[in-house]
DNA sequence: TTGTAGGCGTTATCAT
DNA sequence: ATGATAACGCCTACAA
């Protein structure tokens, strides 16, 4: 049985209005009381009952973010940042590992302000009347949906990739990624490669593009180690983290050194890709800016409801490493 | 203003406290009265508020996480485990980056019926008052904590992990890991290292030590830089996933194979050891038997708080990958 | 400045 | 089989 509001007024002498007065900080009682109240509500080892608070309040200052797929570390450095900013407005925020529609649930009935989903591949189909009812935000695929998405531009950054690549003197590119239909987020990523490719006047053969039809290190792994062995590019971008892991795995395996033999740029512009055994030169948004973006998105989302929040494109940079080099000087 | 049990009632034309029964499926109400209530319920999108109901139920099904280094990839795997594991026994789970303090705070606050911590480096310590309001299970370090912990045998895992160097024919052995004092599981490992080298009349000199001062992959690679160019041993034991990360760096830049001219163990029993660049060999518990564990634990303790459960030591496994090789092929 | 009373959404105990 | 009604812990008018 744990030490409730009235547990203290009881101990101090005072009702238990007051004790609540006291512990929100109340301009309506004596500093003296207040003293005494906060000092025996310390001793009795108070907690407040957000059941009980968000009851009455209807308010609960946290904020639930959806993460089903936390084996793809793209994103930890990501939560890590967003947990700081909302911290920082004095919110709490709580994480569910379950899929999108039962962690939106869950989080609905512990009374959370609003949500963030972290959309993984295929839009996440939520029941129409989910959304109505709280505030959502997701770091998502542009498309026609309801609740407002937080997006990258995923052509831009591609189209970035390919540029600088040109710059080094490369004209024999090639694209790894997770062509599958269904993904628009990857299938933008594609798309980026061909029309960057067509801008630069350079033809994109069949076997310069690799399908991983997923996004594991070991989609990317497979498929590097087939279009490394039947194409000889001289650079290589690939879809995400992940499958660069794989990429440089399969390079490793077929002795293709990195960038002596083979300049990669990777997509997602994380800490993590300087931490690999060779540092990837990236194309992304960096996490401080998308976090940053997020929370305040959904903190206004959450204390305006009227404002109208639509996907919101995020602009890439790209974050020079070490695993794009120059051509000229191994010719 | 979302649709609550009385909402139902009023447009079924029946009692609330019918609703309540009939959404909480009682024999006590009549099928046909059951079936509209779910429909009318259905219809008008009622979500059940928790907060209400953990206020008079004083449950909520619902566990907390505690696992403020989501930065360390070494756990996520543990986390999806116990996830799935909470899930088929009918509970929720949800997480928290913030620091054990807080994140406890919070979750008491929630009504959460029982905590996991994972503990990272130096004990969380808690107040005292903490741990006896709620059921705490810490994936932490033995030692005279109060609540219960799930600990893993590290020097048997370090011993394994000699071992199997020395069948292998590996003699000039070399330990990197953390070695700051305040850190008993690091320091464990370390221990264990020389445990196991003095059992086997082998002795450890001062250069193959390497002290990382840290946990992440950066403080493993130039630690491992300075060990690898002072000292030349076969066979070297990292003490856990990130700070090989750092070893695998910087054999590369140092141009040393891996296993050709260093066999290599990690500490960390995990799926991402395959996916590193070099699939690493190591050793620790399999994170299926830890969630295992962990949750069985939990759940007792949360069921009958009185069922004393103390420090419980894990069993470590050597998992054989391709990072450590027979010394005698190269001789 | 402090105390009283009503209500937040739900369950559980009574009556009916 | 159904309906009042009293909790659960807290906040917030309003009264004293």
């Amino acid at each position: 049985m744990s030490v409730t509001i009235k547990d203290i007024a009881r101990e101090s002498g005072v009702s238990y209005s007051t004790v609540s007065k006291a512990l929100n900080n109340s301009p309506l009682v004596k500093p003296e009381t207040k003293k005494k109240v906060l000092e025996t509500a310390n001793m009795l080892g108070y907690t407040p009952n957000f059941a009980a608070k968000n009851l009455v309040s209807k308010k609960s200052r946290t904020i639930g973010l959806v993460w089903p797929a936390i084996d793809r570390i793209a994103l930890t450095a990501l939560v890590s940042k967003i947990n700081e900013l909302v911290t920082a407005e004095n919110y709490f925020m709580i994480l569910s590992v379950d899929e999108a529609d039962k962690a939106i649930g869950m989080f609905i009935g512990f009374q959370v302000d609003g949500v963030m989903i972290f959309e993984e591949g295929r839009e996440t189909m939520l029941h129409s009347d989910v959304f109505s009812s709280i505030p959502i935000l997701s770091y998502g695929v542009s498309g026609d949906h309801v609740y407002p998405i937080i997006d990258v531009n995923h052509k831009k950054a591609i189209h970035l990739a390919v540029s600088h690549l040109i710059e080094l003197g490369h004209s024999s590119l090639s694209y790894i990624g997770d062509a599958t239909p269904g993904d628009k987020r990857q299938t933008e990523k594609l798309n980026g490669f061909y029309e960057a490719m067509e801008n630069a006047g350079l033809t994109v053969h069949e076997n310069s593009i690799g399908n991983t039809k997923g996004l594991s290190w070991y989609d990317g792994y497979l498929a590097a180690k087939e279009l490394l062995k039947t194409s000889k590019p001289t650079a290589l971008i690939s879809g995400s983290y992940d499958i660069s892991v794989g990429v440089l795995r399969a390079a490793k395996e077929l002795k293709i050194r990195i960038p002596e033999d083979l300049s990669v740029i990777s997509y997602d512009n994380i800490p993590q890709m300087a931490s690999l055994e060779t540092e990837l030169t990236s194309v992304g948004v960096p996490i401080e800016q998308l976090a940053e973006k997020m929370v305040t998105s959904l903190l206004s989302l959450i204390e305006h409801p009227d404002s109208i929040n639509l996907t919101q494109l995020m602009e890439p940079k790209l974050a020079l490493r070490k695993s794009a080099k120059s051509l000229q000087k191994h010719l």
